[in-house]
DNA sequence: TATGAATGAGGGTTCATTCAT
DNA sequence: AATGAATGAACCCTCATTCAT
C-alpha cells in the first residue's frame, strides 16, 4: 500500500490555554490574523504573515492552532459569538414588543456587519477552508436556538415547525441581505437606507405570519421552462 | 523564465474572438471550466487542469484569456446572462399581473440556482479574484436595468429613484437568500418551501410598495447598545 | 466535515516519457538523486537538492515524478531490475550445473552489492517512503519467478511448493546476507571470504535438497523460555 | 535561541543516573520510547511525543540524552543486551551438543524478532541516527565474543581466526535472515517454516565445519561479467 | 498558432533543541 | 531539577505564467 500520511485536520485548538501566557498567544495571534486579513484579505492570508505580524514564530502559531483552517475558524467563531450576543441582547428586550424587537435587531445586526465589512469578506474568503465542519454546524444551531426562543414568544399560535423554520429563514435572510449588502461598501446614510428596507421586509413579513391564516395565498404553476 | 506575477490583473479577454475556431476553442475552455470547477472544486482550479480537460494546451488557455482570474470572470459573466435572460422572460410576460411575474421570477431562479449550485460555490470561492473588477459592475448594471423596467410597470405611481431602489433590493435580495439558501444542498421539497417562503416575503413586500401610502412605519430610535 | 486533501499519492511515474527531452530529464533525475544519495546519504536526500544537483527547478521534478517517494522508489525498481538481469544471466547458464550457476550468482550479486553499497544503503535508509508498495511487491515476485524457474530445474524431483519456498528462501538468505556483509565496507579480500562463505552455505543447501530424502532432521522441542 | 544543530551528534548518556529517581527517569523515557515507536512507527517518532508518552518534559528528557539518536540508540542497545542474553543461555547449555544447541538459539531468536517486530522495524527506519557509532560497534564486539566462545567449543580442531569468522558469519547470517523474515509479518506456521528452513541451513552448515576437511569445494573462476 | 516543459516563489507544516522561569 | 513555550530552518509540494520550438 502507498505511504499514508495520516492527515487528519481539525479545527479544535491544539491545546487548552489555561495559563495566562498562552491565552496571550491566542489572543496575539488572532488580533494578528485580523490584521492581516485586514490588510491583505483573505487571500494573502498565510500562516507565515500571521506569525510575523504577531511577533512570535510559526511555530508557536501551531503550537495553539493545528493549521491554518483553524485559524480562521476561530476568528468565524468568535464573530459568530459577538453576533449572537448581539441578537440575544436585542431579542430578549421582553418590555417591547416582538416586531419593534426584530427590527432593531435587523438594525443593530447591519451596523456590525459593516463595521466588520473588510473582515467578514476576508473571512469569507476564506470560508471554503472550514465550511462544512461540525463545529461551523453547532454553532449555527446555537444561534437558530436564540432565534427560535424569540420567534415562538412571538409567534404564539404557530405550530412548533412553523416557528423553527421561521427562525430559521429570519436569520438567514437577514444575514444573506446584510452580507451582499455590505459587500458594497456604502456610506452611512446609503447604509441606513437598505437597513431599513430591509427591516421593513422582515419586520411586515413577522406581522403577517402573526395574523391568523396568512399565508393562503395562491401560487400560480410553474408551467414550462426547462 | 519565471512568472513575476504583475499584480496588474486584466479581465477582459485577450483577443475578440471572431474566426469560428477561437470561438470554438473559447467555448471548449469555457465548458472544461466548469466541469474542473464541479468535478475539483474552487480551490482546485487551476489552469493546467482547465487546458487539459480542454483537450488543449495551458499556452492556448492564454492566448484567449490573460490568466486565470479573466477565466472564472467569463464563467461568471456568463450566469449572469443566462440569469439575465431567466429574469427577463419572466419580468416580460405582460399579460400577467406583476406580483405573479416576481414570484415566477423567483421560483425560476430559484431552480437554476439550486441546478447549478456546485458550480455557483466553486465560482464563489474563486470570486475574489475578479470582485470589484469594472466588467463586474457592467454586468451587475445590465441585470439592474432589467429589473428597473419591471418595477417601473408594477409601481407606477413611485418616483424614479424609489423605483431604482426597489429594483436592486428585490434583485440583491432575492440573490443574496437564493446563494445561502442553495448552500444548504437541500432536497426538492425543502427547497420548494425555501423558494416559497421567499417569493411570499418579496410578493407581499411588493404589494405593499404598491399600497398608495405605504412605508411609514415608525422607526424605533437605535438607543443604546455597546 | 473537515477540509479533506486528497492525498493520494502514487509511486508510477507522473507521465510517461515518451519523447526523447523527457527521457533525458527522467534520466538527469534519477542520476542527480544517485549523486545526492551517495553524496548526502539518505536522509538528507530532498527534492530540492535533487533538481539542484540535476540543475533543473523543483517543478521540473515533480512533473516526473508524482512525490519524492517515487523518485526513491524509482531508483529501487531501477536496482532491482538490474539485479534481476544479473540474476537471470546466471541462472540461465544451462551448460552448467545448477549449483555451479547459484555460486556464481551469489558471487556476481555480492559484487555488484557492494559496488553499490553506499547507494544501497541510502536506498534502505529511504525504504520506509515505499515499503510495501505495490510496485514493490509486483518487481519482488519478477524476481522470485526468476528464481523459480532456476530451483525447478535445479529440485527436478522436489514438489512445486516446496520448490516455490526454496526459490523464496534462496533469494531472501542471499539477499539479507549480502545487505549485511555490504553494511561493513568491507576491502576486496574480505569480502570475498565472505561473498565465498555464503555460497559453500547456500551452495551446500542446494545439493542436500537436491539429494532424495534430506532435511528429515530432529527438531529438538523448544521447551522452556517465554 | 534557536537550535541550531551541530551536527556532533553524542549517544552517551548525558549524565551516568546514579540515583534510584533518575534511573526511574531513563527507564520510563525508553517505555515510552518503545510506545511511541510501536504505536506511531519510526517516522512519527519525536521528543515531543516521546516526553508526553512518558508524562515528563522534553527539557527532562534532554537532562538524559543529549539528543533523539541517543535516546534511540539506548533502545538499540537494550534490545541487543537482551538478544545477548537469549544466545547466551542457549549457547551455554553444555549438556546438549552444539548442533542442537545452535538450532535451539535460532529457533529462540527468530521467535523474539517476530515478537517485536514492529518495534524493530521502527528501529531499523531510525538506525541511521546512530550507524557506525562506537557504541554500536561495542556492543556488536560483546555478543560476537560471546558466538565466538560457543564456536570454539563447537569447532576446536579450527583455527582461531577460523573459529573467529565462523561466529561472525554465523551471526550476521541468522540476523539477516531473521530481520527480513520478520519484515514479512507472516503467521506462526509460516514462521515457524522460515524459522526451520534457517536452521537446517545453518545446522548444516555447522556441521560440515565439523567435518575434518570441509570446505575444499572448487571456486569457479568468476570469468567475464563486467 | 499551438505546444507543454520549465520555472521558482510561495505556502503549510514539523520538530530538534534551547532557556527563561 | 523540571518545565514547556518558543524558535525557525527545513521540507514537501503547487501552480500561474512564459517562451523556445
Amino acid at each position: 500500500m502507498p505511504p499514508k500520511r495520516p492527515r487528519q485536520p481539525a479545527l479544535s485548538s491544539r491545546k487548552q490555554p489555561r495559563q495566562a501566557r498562552s491565552g496571550q498567544m491566542v489572543a496575539d495571534l488572532l488580533e494578528a490574523s485580523i490584521r492581516v486579513l485586514r490588510k491583505e484579505g483573505g487571500h494573502r492570508f498565510n500562516t507565515i504573515r500571521v506569525a510575523k505580524e504577531a511577533g512570535v514564530s510559526v511555530g508557536s502559531l501551531y503550537q495553539y492552532f493545528p493549521n491554518k483552517e483553524a485559524l480562521l475558524f476561530r476568528l468565524q467563531l468568535d464573530e459568530w459569538e459577538a453576533t449572537g450576543q448581539l441578537l440575544a441582547g436585542c431579542f430578549g428586550e421582553r418590555d417591547r414588543p416582538p416586531v419593534e424587537r426584530l427590527r432593531r435587531a435587523i438594525v443593530e445586526f447591519f451596523r456590525t456587519e459593516a463595521e466588520e465589512a473588510a473582515l467578514r469578506r476576508a473571512l469569507d474568503d476564506a470560508s471554503a477552508l472550514y465550511r462544512g465542519s461540525d463545529e461551523a454546524r453547532a454553532q449555527r444551531g446555537k444561534v437558530l436556538q436564540l432565534a427560535e426562543t424569540f420567534f415562538r414568544e412571538a409567534l404564539p399560535r404557530r405550530a412548533p415547525s412553523e416557528v423553527a423554520f421561521a427562525a430559521e429563514f429570519f436569520m438567514l435572510s437577514m444575514g444573506a441581505i446584510a452580507e451582499k449588502v455590505t459587500e458594497y461598501g456604502l456610506d452611512r446614510d446609503a447604509l441606513l437606507r437598505w437597513t431599513h428596507a430591509t427591516a421593513d421586509l422582515l419586520c411586515a413579513h413577522l406581522e403577517r405570519l402573526q395574523q391568523p391564516r396568512a399565508q393562503a395565498r395562491p401560487r400560480p404553476t410553474t408551467a414550462g421552462r426547462a
